[in-house]
DNA sequence: TCCCTGTGGTTGATGTGTCATCAACAGCGT
DNA sequence: ACGCTGTTGATGACACATCAACCACAGGGA
């Protein structure tokens, strides 16, 4: 037996705890399908599309790609396939490593991610910071990079 | 052209939206992980386990559960399947309904939930409560509440 | 040159979630 | 009795995530 009693939560813990699982649960669940109806696009598109955006020449290597977006190289790879086949990104040979290659977005991703973004932001508005005061909205944002630094922190309490 | 030119974030609300949404991605990953480490439950099971340990009888009716969890009655039928397989739940009949089942949990399960439970609890604390001060616990709570009466306030804006 | 290790990336198996559809049945009106 | 309608639940097809194994090349030594 290793009996950890642990800390329990609290009422006031608890209330927290409970009210944030379902408002995350459900609000990805939103996001997620009011962007699939407007735009054809999942959220991992989305997120896909938007890092492709930014660097000149709308490409990357797929694993930064992956670093930047906290995925499995794996993971990442599976989904280029996806999105490759639809039209939206193509893949491109690396000249300077032979192993590595590019990933770029294509017109068709392009289009796409320009259609999509100025719904999903009118959704995202609608559905969380027209909720919320100014001050709620540095809470929000305080407490989410706290709980970011604690998850990066080696803490691990070792057994 | 339905040119919509929506009402983008500014810096503050950028901030917490990129903030939020890596925490939040980064957080379940990180839970589900050390729950399924500590105890070869998934948080999904965990969370059904959970909704079968309060009721007398640890047993429900199918879609009463899908209702607490929020699920779809198609994922929670694929989902109790597998743990059925697993021993953790066992399917029962509904005398009063023929067509009806109850969900009912097996000492198996319980035992499961019952060791898994100190553990998940601890990493929680440790994870979020650990970090944040009892404003901010109240801020996390407020803004969760706030953002699921958003979410289910009828409003959807008409095209 | 050859091997050796690390890195970039793909692939296949498996588990899981979503959607559409189907079958069984209860409740109700005729 | 009959058909309607809504509810309950199962199933199959598909999208997606994770894991482990693998291939191909880079950058070293010996």
């Amino acid at each position: 037996m290793d009996d950890i009693d642990p800390r329990w939560l609290d009422d006031t813990e608890q209330r927290a705890w409970r009210a944030f699982l379902r408002m995350q649960a459900q609000l990805t669940a939103r996001l997620g399908r009011e962007l699939q109806a407007d735009s054809e696009l999942s959220l991992a598109d989305y997120d896909v599309l938007v890092h492709l955006t930014d660097p000149a020449g709308g490409r990357l290597r797929i694993l930064e790609l992956a670093r930047e977006l906290d995925w499995e190289k794996s993971r990442m790879s599976h989904h280029l396939s996806r999105m490759v086949k639809r039209g939206l990104i193509c893949r491109e040979e690396c000249p300077a490593d032979g192993r590595g290659a590019f990933i770029a977005i294509t017109p068709a991703g392009r289009a796409a991610i320009e259609a999509a973004a100025p719904r999903h932001v009118e959704t995202v508005r609608r559905l969380v910071f027209d909720a919320l005061s100014p001050d709620q909205v540095s809470a929000l944002a305080e407490v989410s990079e706290r709980i970011l630094e604690q998850l990066d922190s080696p803490c691990r309490t070792p057994v």
